[in-house]
DNA sequence: GCCAACGTTGGC
DNA sequence: GCCAACGTTGGC
């Protein structure tokens, strides 16, 4: 799951209450489907952080709320506002996660592209914008290991 | 339903 | 800050 550290990072998300917070502003059909039809309580996700100095994978979190209306875009003062997302019929959604895990060394995206394992993985793809990304068993340990968390 | 124009993302 | 790669929009 990718997210500016700027915007918001992982020590935001530790930082919050309960280490937990709601991650909204999915606007993208593709990222949605992930959100709402692949996440399950209790899985596990990596947190990025994109478009920064170093992008890289930074930790580890938990899902703690499978997918739920994104209330943000009913509320015209939001950021992440859409008109078309009807209360009564919803268009985006969203999950809670609860921090896990802040990896001592980040394993940076320049790292991910030198794994000959990791070849496949949709983040280390040219020109890849998606937000939301799956993650295959054996692509999860493979960078855990590198994270020396394994 | 095609596709040009436009806006956004994100690595560099 | 640049720009390639996408996704979305809207005229036709």
């Amino acid at each position: 799951m990718k997210s500016e550290p700027d915007v918001y990072g992982i020590d935001h998300l530790s930082a919050q209450k309960r280490k937990t917070d709601h991650w909204d502003g999915i606007r993208n059909y593709q990222a949605r489907n992930f959100i709402r039809d692949e996440m399950k309580k209790g899985d596990l996700a990596f947190f990025y952080h994109s478009n920064c100095e170093e992008p890289a994978i930074v930790g580890m979190m938990e899902i703690v709320q499978e997918a739920y209306p994104d209330h943000t875009a009913f509320l015209s003062s939001e950021k992440y506002f859409d008109a078309k997302s009807d209360p009564n019929n919803p268009r985006w959604y969203m999950v809670d996660v609860r921090f896990k895990k802040k990896f001592k060394i980040p394993v940076t995206l320049k790292t991910l592209k030198q794994e000959k394992v990791l070849a496949q993985m949709r983040l280390v793809q040219r020109g890849n914008r998606l937000s939301i990304l799956p993650v295959t068993d054996k692509e999860w340990k493979h960078i855990l290991k590198i994270a020396g968390e394994l």
